[in-house]
DNA sequence: TACGATCAGGAAATCGGATTCCTAGTTTCC
DNA sequence: GGAAACTAGGAATCCGATTTCCTGATCGTA
């Protein structure tokens, strides 16, 4: 392309007639001008489609007017939205959004880090993959943790809050005179699987109810989905499955699923079996990803984290603490119950 | 954090005992300078934990070394692996990468491209949603567009070989002595739709073969795949669906998808109408997204456009571009053919 | 009329490195 | 032993915009 043409602030000033210092008051509506002479240098300007430099700008002002947005995840289903909601808060502050992924390599992730650093950013948004706390990262500007939050309780970190989340799922099936609710996680180890299960434990004994049988972990897929449907149905009847009267002895009215996937895939078994959701066994997933939400028969009652949302949360709290107003400790999001057709049938 | 503690290269200079101009040599192994130097500089540059500014450095440069990652898309689920690919492939280059997405709204783009110039990247990429061509940017920096080209055949694009990954498919499926083929595209104004088709029909064609019925337009939903394998059941059959004998009868003996999402319905409405898959009906689908081709009953062969790799080389040719070395019209990248249990059963 | 106050706009310093140009020392070679 | 050829490293300039400081002109008021 046209690579020597970029204007500079001088080639303004000789076409308006003035002085680069002036130019740079007019543009910048500081000093004191005169209105004409504003007008003048402003048409002058755009006449040239002069675009300040912003090396040159920052390299002033001490400032970059940039924010890295970290990712320790290669930018996966969880963390992608956060940062999208980030870069577009960004955007209404003037800020610029580097993108560095780390792809869980401590290595990438330090030489990210030393880049970010030398771009003298103003400020770091950093996401993972899952809530899992992480350790957090030693830069001389402000960070804000989003999604997981920093193992220091000092540091700003904003969460999905999960137990609000599976409150509002209780309440909405124990409103709908659900009482016999099993509980399927993903991985066992993690926060997520574990938050939901005490909170759905302890919401429940609150309203005098209990878990049905022991909360099951296994992976996040929907085939793991399957197979716990086919424990939650065994574990009522036995191991023979005599087919037409189960609906008489299920163990359950209503499943709680730790995500979507997991569900989606409990929908399809249950289905299989020929047991009708909702009216056999309501079912809840958790997410709403709407490509699991949406598509499972029929769709699925679950909980919007609202992670574009938490990430200009997140943009919002660095904003603030660039302009020297820093946030401190762990600020949980609040979810979004959403209803289908998976607890209330058709309606 | 420690604002104040920035390091300068004055610091630096000063427990060297050396000139800021002796710093900037040693670290940048020019100029000539006794080895002993360079180490006592080098040594105090990391005992300060010295990281030039990447501002100044690029005001003098007169380079940024950041190139923006322009996503039409809100970086959906084509988009992102190109932008994570081409960000990968910059980290080698030492290039940062800008993120930019806009959402669609030409607004929203001028506005990115805007900031995109004020920062003097080096180059861009632009990435869209589909595999349309799209209007081409105006900037006074190398461009490359990937996934959707330009509409200027002039400019560098890359893009997936739509054709060659149709061609996979058929000769996979030929091979396997399917000779009654039936498609399923999306959305019927698109060209991931139609390409697909038009390269089915010829690759067939090319082996007197003939696809069976006319191509079955709808949407991209998994439901729209469910649908359309029933009109190609019903096809066959009239409008009865004696069950049973419905195998004797069958119209088609594969099914390609111009998607996982469709394929994936298609699969599971053919084992609900008790059709085995494969070997009554082979099902291909295409993308190779994980969430769909893995989780489908059965797995679905189908083809992985290499999209990562796709960003990846959109940024190597930008960097090459940067380099002086620009490249020109529309590179096609080869996908790769994933055969799994729908046309291969449990092998 | 004169003097201080106000105002418009220019000159120069600054931001932090990179780079070009010099200048003392040190070698080399005849 | 002296001139030419290197060397090591410092001083000064530059990148492009912002900002401070300053000057000359205009205005107001006694």
């Amino acid at each position: 392309m046209d690579r020597g043409a970029v204007v500079r602030i001088t080639d303004v000033a000789a076409l308006a007639g003035v002085s680069p210092s002036t130019v740079s008051k007019a543009l910048n509506d500081t000093g004191s001008l005169r209105e004409s002479t504003r007008a003048r240098v402003r048409e002058a300007a755009d006449r040239l489609g002069f675009v300040p430099d912003a090396s040159a700008r920052s390299l002033s002002a001490r400032r970059s007017f940039t924010v890295g947005l970290l990712s320790t995840d290669s930018a996966g289903r969880f963390s992608l939205p956060v940062v999208l909601g980030a870069e577009n808060a960004l955007v209404g502050g003037e800020l610029s959004a580097l993108l560095a992924t780390a792809r869980h390599d401590p290595v990438r992730e330090q030489h990210h880090v030393r880049a970010l650093v030398a771009r003298r950013v103003d400020g770091i948004i950093v996401t993972g993959r899952t809530t899992e706390p992480r350790e957090p990262i030693k830069v001389p500007m402000p960070v804000v943790y989003a999604f997981a939050p920093s193992s220091d309780p000092d540091d700003a970190s904003v969460v999905p809050d999960d137990a609000l989340g599976m409150r509002l799922l209780v309440e909405h099936l124990v409103g709908l005179g659900r009482r016999r609710i099993a509980y399927v996680g993903g991985r066992a180890e993690q926060a997520a699987s574990l938050v939901r299960y005490v909170t759905l434990a302890a919401e429940l004994a609150a309203r005098d109810l209990a878990v049905v049988g022991e909360p099951l972990y296994g992976d996040w897929s929907e085939q793991w989905g399957r197979r716990a449907v086919e424990q939650i149905l065994a574990g009522g009847l036995g191991s023979g499955s005599g087919s037409g009267s189960e609906k008489r002895d299920l163990p359950v009215d209503a499943i709680v699923f730790a995500s979507d996937q997991l569900a989606r895939g409990g929908c399809d078994r249950l289905r299989e079996r020929g047991l009708r959701v909702p009216d056999d066994v309501a079912v809840t997933g958790y997410d709403d990803w709407d490509v699991m939400s949406l598509a499972s028969r029929p769709p699925l009652t679950t909980v919007d984290m609202q992670l574009e949302r938490l990430g200009q949360r997140a943009a919002e709290l660095l904003i603030a603490a660039i302009e020297g107003d820093p946030a401190r400790g762990v600020e949980r999001l609040a979810p979004r119950l959403v209803v289908r057709a998976s607890t209330l049938g058709d309606g």
